[in-house]
RNA sequence: GCCCGCUUAGCUCAGUGGUAGAGCACACGCUUCACACGCGUGGGGUCAAUGGUUCAAGUCCAUUAGCGGGCACCA
């Protein structure tokens, strides 16, 4: 019989030539013993279904103790196991006295050579096959037969299905694909081998006796006294436990089991298990097994899977590749809280490419937050902060009621966030809140007042309004950036009742004041003011659009300009002009004019369009370069025409109108009147230009 | 071979059927009394391809391509 193989040295092992039993050419031969070549042995022909036909010759040669597939083949004929090579790859007394000693690949050529001079080589070919390697060293890998110690699964494995089935224990977070990787690896459970052939780690609890015999126990002493021989010599097995045997403990053992310790009445079962994907067969499910085996319960409701982080080319990290990254190192150039918020701005359950200048912009970001914390500070004097504060809303001005309402919108959206582990989102509206709003609106909008030298209720108001919304944001960020935010709450604290005490929970007000014990803002929706937002939004549209005339037209930082402002609306015009000093201030203008209408616009002025058919008018007399106003207009006017056109062929769709929900079309009907408003403004702005 | 995921700006990535976004990078201007690790203003998109569902698709469905991962197998 011709068989192939990959592997010559092996079938000196061999102790049968398997066949598919529905195999036509093989099928008279079932049953015949062959004479195996180079040795004195006789092996049967058997009839397995493991071997594929249409597969080399169709015929296999098997050697149990040297593959795992024709180990099982072995187990179901009861065929012997032949060891021919050792632990040192090289080939025992059972190879024959012609290999025995050599080494695997010697044995390897020797064999094909023998084979060659009995002319009972076929053909010898160039094959390509994956090969195992030894992670480490990357020496080719022999199976070989051994004992190892193994645990039964099939109970556990159940029980750990059950506890999913009924309880929808452990959730999974997100809960697709990871549930069915869990369970997909629990229904089809293998029995666990616990031996590792390492020098650390918890030997295996097993002691033989000089006759051989296995004892079982927790400790040499009770081993001895199960054997009955007090002093006979007893050997503990050299093999120690896999390591994830131990950490499936990890939940119960870390507080105290097997000891009832207030830990463990405390804390187990405990809440959240927050892990990576590549360890849910490794760790989580084992943990969810031992821990239905030893306390009956699963040891956490909720798993949440991260994502991996990669190399910046999106390779897995490893100490052999050497991509890997020293947090230390991290820690050292940018800090650990800049640290931190990268890592919980990865998206859920996304895998993350580590990139320096991803934890550079957080740098930047835990350096504004705290040159904005040394700009409230530096205005503190006569400031409070906390509830007392809080009160007076009646006499907050807009801005004051925009921050607020953006800070409770804010602190709605991250808790709705952190409650979802959607971590990143939280990030995104921490750092746009802090950023955005707070720093380069709100501090602008409030420098003249805190910043005024000369005490007043007033000034002081403001000042503790700032200083309040300072607070509540640490508070907001601390989970995320936690030491930058201990360390600004502390130097605030001073300012709030009793040194910041009445900002702890009841429960802990005896303890030292830290950001770590005060309430994480929860949103207050009554605070949420939809018109302060978009009056708020009118004022910030104004000082954008100057800025950005002043921009394109080069009109010098330090050069004010005057600001005609004319909106038809009223209560648009008030806004405006309770809002006339921070617009000022902000927008660098000597003068802020509003008005209705403006029948005259003085020659050379660059214009905007805003909305509720407002207009900014910014008289540049000799300085208006006039190619590029006419090309900023014109721009702006492509922009407006083309979006308003859209929306005008949408609305004309009587499909539209009929199936779309009423609120829907509504809502886009007002947006195309401003945008058909404004684009008539544009195009009266550019012909005004030309005349 | 089976299963899963991804493909959006130069790069790394968010995006919940209804106006495509961020950070970095880029361009221009700025020693504006918290911050140049900053401020202001800009430019930059066939949302992998094709088909379908829908009044409406980056988003839902199907197919294809490319990339990544897991499991199985490798006589």
């Amino acid at each position: 019989m011709i068989v192939a193989t990959t592997r010559p040295e092996t079938m000196l092992g061999d102790t049968a030539v398997a066949v598919n039993p529905d195999d036509e050419r093989y099928r008279d031969l079932i049953g015949a013993t062959l004479q195996l070549p180079l040795t004195a042995r006789e092996i049967p022909v058997i009839a397995d279904e493991f071997v594929d036909p249409a597969f080399g010759t169709g015929a296999v040669k098997v050697t149990p103790a040297h593959d795992p597939n024709d180990y099982a083949m072995g187990e179901r004929h009861g065929l012997p196991q032949v060891v021919v090579i050792d632990k040192h790859a090289r080939m025992t007394n059972e190879a024959g006295k012609d290999f025995v000693g050599l080494d695997r690949y010697e044995a390897r050529a020797k064999v094909v050579e023998r084979f060659d001079a009995l002319d009972l080589l076929e053909k010898v070919v160039d094959y390509e096959f994956a090969i195992s390697r030894c992670d480490r060293c990357r020496t080719v890998v022999e199976p070989l037969v051994s004992t190892q110690w193994f645990c039964r699964m099939t109970e556990m494995a159940e029980r750990a299905l059950e506890a999913g089935n009924k309880q929808h224990e452990p959730e999974f977070v997100p809960q697709n694909p990871w549930t069915k990787v869990y369970t997909d690896w629990l229904e089809n459970i293998h029995d666990w081998c616990i031996s590792r052939q390492l020098w650390w780690g918890h030997r295996i609890p097993a002691w033989y006796t000089e006759d051989g015999k296995v004892i079982v126990t927790r400790s040499e002493e009770e081993a001895r006294a199960k054997a009955g021989c007090g002093d006979a010599q007893l050997t503990q097995d050299d093999d120690v436990l896999d390591t994830w045997f131990s950490s499936g403990l990890w939940c119960f053992s870390t507080l105290g089991w097997p000891d009832e310790t207030d830990d463990l009445k405390t804390f187990y079962p405990t809440s959240v298990l927050v892990t990576g994907r590549d360890i849910i067969f490794f760790w989580v499910a084992r943990m969810t097994m031992l821990s239905l085996k030893f306390m009956d319960e699963i040891p956490f409701c909720e798993v949440a899977i991260t994502g991996i982080i990669l190399d910046k080319h999106g390779q897995k990290m490893s100490k052999m590749k050497g991509n890997t990254v020293d947090p230390l190192a991290v820690f050292d150039k940018y800090g650990v809280d800049a640290t931190r918020i990268t890592l919980a701005a990865a998206s859920a359950g996304t895998d993350v490419r580590w990139r320096d200048d991803q934890v550079e912009s957080y740098r930047n970001f835990a350096n504004k937050i705290w040159n904005a914390a040394r700009f409230c500070l530096m205005n503190a004097e006569g400031a409070r902060i906390g509830a007392r504060v809080e009160g007076a809303s009646e006499t907050w001005a807009l801005h004051d009621r925009w921050i607020v309402s953006r800070f409770n919108r804010a602190a709605e959206e991250i808790n709705a966030a952190l409650e979802k582990r959607q971590f990143h989102e939280a990030v995104y509206s921490l750092y746009h809140f802090f950023w955005d709003d707070f720093c380069d609106w709100y501090i602008e909008l409030v420098k003249a007042d805190v910043t005024n030298v000369e005490a007043s209720p007033a000034r002081d108001a403001a000042r503790s309004r700032l200083l309040t919304m300072l607070e509540q944001s640490l508070r907001l960020l601390h989970p995320l950036m936690p030491f930058i935010t201990e360390e600004l709450w502390q130097r605030l604290a001073s300012l709030a009742g009793e040194g910041g005490r009445e900002f702890l929970h009841p429960a802990y007000r005896e303890m030292n004041p830290t950001v770590m014990l005060a309430a994480y803002p929860q949103v207050r929706a009554e605070l949420i003011d939809e018109r302060a937002e978009s009056e708020m939004n009118a004022v910030i549209e104004l000082i954008s659009r100057v800025r950005s005339i002043r921009s394109e037209m080069n009109v010098k930082p330090g050069e004010a300009v005057r600001v005609l402002v004319s909106a038809p609306d009223a209560r648009t015009r008030e806004v405006f002009a309770t809002s006339i000093d921070q617009i000022k201030r902000i927008a660098r203008a000597s003068e802020v004019t509003i008005s209705e209408s403006l029948e005259v616009v003085p020659r050379g002025s660059a214009r905007a369009a805003l909305g509720a058919g407002a207009e900014a008018i910014v008289p540049l007399e000799g300085l208006i370069d006039f190619e590029r106003e006419q090309g900023r207009l014109g721009r702006e006017l492509e922009k407006v025409e083309a979006e308003a056109a859209r929306g005008e062929a949408q609305l004309a769709n009587s499909q539209f109108r009929e199936r779309a929900p009423a609120e829907k079309v509504e809502e886009l009907g007002k947006r195309v009147d401003d945008l058909v408003s404004r684009a008539q403004a544009i195009r009266r702005m550019l012909e005004a230009l030309r005349g």
